[in-house]
DNA sequence: TGATTTTGTCTCGCTATGCGATACGATGTT
DNA sequence: AACATCGTATCGCATAGCGAGACAAAATCA
């Protein structure tokens, strides 16, 4: 498929061969969604560039079909329940799992290594899917399975990626340790979080079990708060300390595709 | 303005004068927006009935607009980030009080009582906004106050509108009396809370102040969860046991045109 | 009150625009 | 290797959507 179409002699950007109605609409639609209140036709007329005949007759059919509706008694136009629900059926359909999938297959064939992707809950975080890596021996987290805050990878990009008072409710009070490695001290701990905000990645090696070592980096929803991680999960001596700079590019790439796709507007943490 | 065009002879259903494009290219939203996995060209063609090459110039303009977004591996589309954050924005945009407020002012010139709105909050419900009555005396809560749970008509229909275990989870575990009418019987109550469901409407006669009462309904929003209540207050005098059919429909009807304008589907509670 | 502006709405001819039919290359299936 | 099916591109044509303008009802002003 995929034609290539290379038309060099007319220098068109993209913004062309678009329907111009729909486009209309689709700007309409986005202009009331911002503001607040009512707008009447001859604004949205201007504010748009346009003649008011052409903002009327889309905004009857927007009407006529639900996504916006007009006041009774001023006689200005807003956002309709329709064009709500769209939104809100839009956010359930893209779900976390699915929308994954395809970019944690393209990150374990990437580096080699096991993919999971972890869901943030109250106590830590719920391994969602795995996928097992390209070596003979087994390692990874199986799905279902919860990993502490403080003891893992994932548990501690989550909480570097997050407010300092979501931050402070969601840090327990003790610090379990799984090793000898897990870091217990609490000043030591918040002095590692603030690195690993920096570094926009985390590590745990031989925090959670010795031997094994994984990489993650946070996945970020619509509303800019982190809802997720994903990582990499393999023995030590595959993910070095620090580690290897193509293996953070991959997983960071592979946590900013799926914030992307789950409507974060730009994958940038929060300061 | 508003010409009335009656037309009588073609009698034409309000399907027409839409401008299709546009249509087409929300329906193609819509079909998108509740199917989980992502759908090709030729899918979505049979599915609204139509022609490939429109399904396709359709699916090329969303695309280049930025609110689907095409996979790279299979060419199937899915919904894109930009539809997520027009969802956001709308929702955000249904502002309640704003929402509410000419609801409010049709329900206090129909019944000529004071009217109020409440939001559901964690430990009772916060008024937002009251209209004063038509009233010599002045009767009615102040905005920022907290109704509570069990001895209010706003607190009690939001318990009786929402699910079993929230309810469980914010029904206090004493039943404070602030007057002697106040039911303060735990079987009682629950009893009471049933037979609010199943009326769909609560009312509160000396149970707060004595002498006062209030005739409330519960506002859905597109999640179909009890979020606020409305009310019309006044002296027990005027809101009898039961109340007016009347008023009971108007509160009622309030309560459904603001449900609608939140994006709630319909206006059915919760079995 | 009456004059004036501004609003939302409607009409009408024109042509740009989106349409259907068809074809093509690529992929996967038997 | 033949086949079915996919997404994509092309191309006239007629229709759908457009701009300009007119109109009445409100709102605003005098």
């Amino acid at each position: 498929m995929s034609k290539e179409h290379g038309d060099l002699k007319s220098g068109h950007d993209d913004k062309a061969d678009v329907i111009q109605s729909v486009a209309m609409a689709l700007q309409i639609l986005e202009t009331l969604a911002d503001k607040d209140a009512d707008i009447g036709v001859t604004a949205l007329a201007t504010a748009l560039g346009t003649t008011k005949s052409r903002i009327h007759r889309h905004l009857r059919t927007l009407v006529s079909l639900g996504y916006i509706s007009q006041s009774e008694e001023t006689e200005r136009y807003r956002i309709g329940a329709r064009l709500i629900a769209l939104g809100k059926a839009a956010s359930g359909s893209a779900d976390l799992s699915s929308v994954a999938l395809p970019h944690m297959r393209a990150l374990r064939d990437a580096t080699g290594h096991a993919v999971s992707l972890g869901r943030v809950e109250q106590d830590g975080i719920r391994i969602l899917n795995t996928l097992a890596g390209n070596m003979q021996i087994e390692v990874g987290v199986r799905p279902g399975s919860l990993l502490g805050f403080t003891n893992s990878a994932q548990g501690k990009v989550a909480l570097a990626a997050m407010s300092d008072k979501d931050r402070a409710a969601l840090i327990p009070s003790k610090l379990p340790a799984a090793t000898q490695f897990t870091i217990t001290n609490r000043d030591e701990f918040w002095a590692h979080i603030n690195t690993v905000r920096d570094q926009r990645w985390a590590t745990a090696p031989n925090e959670a079990m010795l031997g094994l070592n994984a990489l993650s980096c946070p996945i970020f929803d619509a509303d800019r708060t982190a809802v997720a991680t994903i990582a990499i999960v393999s023995l030590t001596q595959y993910i070095e300390t620090p580690p290897d700079p193509m293996q953070i590019r991959a997983v960071s790439e592979a946590a900013e595709r799926i914030s992307t796709q789950l409507g974060c507007p730009n994958y940038v943490w929060e300061s």
